[in-house]
DNA sequence: CTCAAGTGATACCATTTGGTATCTCAATGC
DNA sequence: GCATTGAGATACCAAATGGTATCACTTGAG
């Protein structure tokens, strides 16, 4: 598995950038009222955003003149997922617990796509 | 919530150290183990072990003239704990334990993993 | 004590990174 | 058409980062 959740974790490595991902989780803004939250320049917020982008992290949608940032969670999902292999150490209880869920997810014929 | 996930998120931003974090996974380590699995110096090694240390993601004990350095993966709950904010945009009726689950069931041929 | 091995600390380097300042381009409004 | 406003591009800078090389310190073995 090469690294292409690299792009996820820089992204996530900057604390700014974790503010917009929670921002933007709020309503999509334009680069301008993204800027308008940090005391820094739009070109700063800019540059944060490309990153965010490059990761997959947020979409950008032209609306006339502007940009609008909205945030795309899905592509926490690598990192998330990543992440869960350490589960094992944490818990082992926790590892049965979605053992039991997982067999009874195969059982339930309702609830599995969104 | 101030940054005290920073030093997390900062330790995870490098694929060399999440590939330490792996390797830590499997067994406790000197320095020179684990630069043995790289193509870098001790020192450089070393550097990548204090930024981890600094996140408290690995343990450091000495044994003799050695230090053994080991996971602790509990130090990477804060983070997953963030990154789990976004589950509502994911699926709001599912929580994050489904999310671990997910890559086993998204298959929907009929039958699940061996 | 003396020598070897493992680690820590420092100095140093090239690159990246986060940030500003400035200019140009595109769309809006009068 | 022309001024205004939002965004992109570039140049530039200071600091952090990843890495090496080197030296000092500590531990273990004769």
């Amino acid at each position: 598995m090469p690294d292409h959740l690299q792009p996820v974790f820089r992204a996530l490595g900057d604390p700014t950038r974790r503010d917009i991902l929670r921002l933007l989780g709020r309503e999509p803004m334009t680069i301008a009222e993204v800027a308008d939250n940090f005391a820094m320049t739009r070109a700063a917020v800019k540059k944060h955003l490309v990153v965010l982008s490059d990761g997959g992290l947020i979409k950008v949608a032209p609306r006339g003149r502007e940009k609008v940032n909205s945030l795309n969670a899905l592509a926490l999902k690598p990192a998330l997922e990543w992440m869960g292999w350490f589960d094992q150490f944490w818990d082992e209880r926790l590892d049965a617990l979605k053992t039991a869920i997982e067999k009874d997810t195969t059982d339930d014929t309702g609830h599995n796509n969104g």
